[in-house]
DNA sequence: GTCTATATGGAGATAGAC
DNA sequence: GTCTATCTCCATATAGAC
């Protein structure tokens, strides 16, 4: 359908989408055809691997958004509770206020999850870091610190889980809005 | 392979652990085949309406195990705190402590989700209504017991799915901990 | 009940004209 | 670059013999 921006490098988020949607084996080419007005002989062009290609980008272009608005920021805000703040916030916007699933989390339940390993892995560890760094820097032992990084993680995956399982998107911003407030009270309690 | 026990309600467990594994899409019918020992023909004898049915039934038996063996057990258990201790522990049963994938937390991440939307909001409704029942047992006013209850399956949720990214089961394990203390800690503050 | 055909459709992928 | 065949394979599902 809507005429395809012919450009790669704006193939990728449209891909991330229909990817999210219909899973990875749900997005079949012709679904994928559709949505980009591409057909399959333009795909194979730009994705001489198939499909298995396209996920593998779209996965580098999600680790890269993460990096740059989520991570590096985590790293580097100097005040430690606003840091989470902006957590929170880049959460909220990315995954459209629990309307959007986490791509990396679906790939992680999913059959597919041999097949992407590292970039699974990748990109959670590195959330975990970040965010562990942050809370270190409110003054949390490294060990707590860690501890607590990778239950926020996990928690908002979880919010994302039970939100799309009750189609009710406001669970994730109150869930969103109570593991922040977890954070800040572990920092304020040190 | 394993030689079916060709008994329809023992087929319905391993069926459940084949979606587990493969998922819904990825678990073709001669992959169902080869682990169950049946063919095609005995398949569709005991499942008329095909692959749909059998993920049907599936959910159904998970659903009555939870009923019977969770969300029971959080309502009748006098003691709220033995309550919460009772759900963590046949949490780190089933899931044999974060080795296995919730199915029905699958399934809402998965394009399948419509089609079995009716028995995903069901199973985590019942689950979050029987939770929210204990902690208003244990003196929490109905609001706030609502939503740890809420925050509580979500989290679980979570730690399903980063122990799996991760595939690191302990993770699960540490993360269930942490969900039981925050739940006996609310209602210890009350 | 269980099996071996087999029907039918759609999947991913390729070839080659334009 | 983009398209329209076309290939091959495997999916679900059915039919009917045993």
């Amino acid at each position: 359908m809507a005429r395809a921006p012919a450009e790669r490098g704006e193939l990728i988020p449209v891909l991330g989408e229909i990817f999210r949607e219909h899973g990875y084996e749900g997005a079949s080419l012709s679904v994928i055809g559709e949505r980009t007005g591409l057909g399959k002989g333009s795909l194979y062009h730009f994705f001489p691997g198939g499909k298995a290609q396209m996920a593998a980008e779209v996965l580098d272009e999600v680790g890269a958004w993460f990096e740059a608005n989520l991570y590096r920021p985590l790293r580097q805000e100097p005040d430690p509770r606003r840091a989470v703040g902006l957590m929170r916030q880049a959460c909220l916007d990315y995954f459209r206020s629990g309307r959007r699933v986490c791509l990396v989390g679906a790939f992680a339940l999913d059959n597919v999850r041999d097949r992407f390993a590292a970039a699974i892995r990748g990109y959670f560890i590195g959330w975990i870091e970040a965010l562990t760094q942050a809370l270190q820097r409110g003054g949390l032992e490294a060990a707590v610190a860690q501890n607590l990084a990778e239950g926020a993680v996990a928690d908002i995956q979880g919010a994302l889980v039970l939100s799309r399982a009750l189609d009710d998107p406001s669970l994730f911003v109150r869930s969103l809005g109570r593991i922040e407030a977890g954070l800040l009270g572990a920092m304020e309690a040190r």
